[in-house]
DNA sequence: AATCCACAGGAAGTGCTGGGCG
DNA sequence: CGCCCAGCACTTCCTGTGGATT
């Protein structure tokens, strides 16, 4: 075992790294490569925040790691170091953030209101946030990231009050830029919100494995000393994150963590091997993560799914899941849950991607899901196992 | 052509938590 | 203090349905 001075001064001598942040996924460079059109558009539809006019609101699609947030916060930045007091912008992630009251919380600790955490009700935080947006007399841009995590659960009512705000407000103006993944979005929202929020729309499409090339390879020009990365190592790395959609935050993410991985060894230099050994680490901590923070219940079906999949079963339908799962339940002495919240599970399973489930018709035989699993078995089995009940179910 | 299975999934409600407010 | 509020995990009750079999 290495004492921790060693660990240390490995770490101050390391041959890879000359700026490890430049690879972060909250760092945004000085160049958006490849993004140009994006860039432009945005700053166009903002550039009225300029003279004081309330600039249209703004719908941004496109997949994860498409450059999205980061595009948006680079234009904002620059907005506001051009337009001083005037123009201030509120970035919330409804990911984090995903109840109405939260987002409306987070608005309302921007605008120096104070709010609790939890308690009021919602109309009363809305007069707050309105009472601080008239105080501070602003062309105020609110940046609603992944915005449909908070519709899908809580329904469109923070939207329809921003989207309709400006008509209270005397001394102040609110624009909205909301972002999300999901191209169907626009479907789960009313008609009113829709046609307000919906004033100028912006897609951004996945990078290709060139593009994402060239962006990796600038980056790592800032991030890495040179000649540390073993040839071909960009070009795996961008190749693996093209098929995941062209997804940079990924490619980011494995650069790094390849990298990580050489450095912890001593090696001064980045290999293929390092790459792939963080392909595996970063599914299977991403898999494993998600199931440790899952409710007992979510577990046990889960559980129950990877059972039935380990026994070969061929067709696993809702039932023969909840057959299972009752059996589980009955081991370890729980009261189970009705059949109707295991098929919502299987949902929530089915969107974590962590399972796969699609309904299908056995015609006499009903109407029904087949699920099979669609992480790796060995992630499921590691992220149940740590917890201590689901431990003994499984070698049971 | 009608039937009927095995569920899907909507609507409404319950009980609990953790926190207001007056 | 009593009452209200939002969110959550869940229940109860319910209507709907694709298509192989009768």
């Amino acid at each position: 075992m290495a004492s921790v001075e060693e660990i240390f001064e490995r770490y101050l001598a390391s041959r890879i790294f000359k700026d490890r942040e430049k690879l972060l996924p909250d760092y945004v460079p000085e160049n958006l490569p490849h993004r140009d059109e994006q860039i432009r558009r945005l700053a166009t539809v903002l550039a009225p925040a300029l003279l004081g006019s309330r600039p249209s609101n703004v719908f941004i699609y496109g997949l994860t790691g498409t450059g999205k947030t980061a595009v948006t916060k680079y234009v904002l930045r620059k907005l506001k170091e051009k337009a001083k007091a005037r123009v201030e912008y509120v970035y919330i992630n409804c990911r984090q953030n995903n109840t109405s009251y939260r987002v409306l919380a987070e608005l309302a600790k921007s605008l120096g209101v104070k709010v609790p955490f939890t308690g009021l009700a919602l109309g009363e935080v809305m007069k707050r946030v309105l009472r601080g947006l008239e105080r501070r007399r602003r062309i105020l841009i609110v940046v609603l990231d992944e915005v449909d995590n908070l519709v899908k659960r809580n329904g469109d009512d923070v939207l329809y009050f921003l989207s309709r705000i400006n008509e209270q407000l005397e001394n102040s103006r609110v624009s909205l830029i909301g972002i999300t993944n999901d191209l169907k979005f626009m479907e789960f929202l009313d008609a009113r919100v829709k046609s307000s929020l919906g004033e100028e729309e912006l897609v951004f499409p996945p990078y290709n494995a060139i593009q994402l090339e060239d962006i990796l390879r600038k980056r790592a020009a800032e991030a890495f000393n040179e000649g540390v990365l073993e040839e071909g190592v960009i070009k795996r790395v961008a190749a693996i994150a093209a098929r995941q959609n062209g997804d940079c935050r990924l490619a980011l993410d494995i650069l790094l963590k390849a990298a990580d991985i050489a450095d912890r060894e001593g090696a001064d230099k980045v290999t293929l091997g390092h790459v792939e050994r963080a392909r595996h680490e970063i599914e299977k901590n991403l898999t494993v993560d998600v199931i440790k923070t899952m409710p007992l219940h979510v577990k046990l079906t889960l559980a129950a799914i990877y059972l039935l999949t380990r026994d070969s079963v061929k067709t696993i339908t809702t039932g023969l899941i909840y057959n299972k799962y009752k059996e589980l339940v009955s081991k370890v002495g729980i009261e189970p849950v009705t059949q109707r919240r295991i098929s919502d599970i299987i949902n929530e399973l089915d969107m974590l991607g962590l399972i796969n489930a699609r309904v299908v018709s056995m015609g006499r035989y009903g109407r029904t899901k087949v699920i099979s699993l669609s992480a790796s078995a060995s992630s499921v089995k590691a992220g149940l196992s740590s917890d201590l009940i689901m431990k003994t179910i499984l070698e049971g």
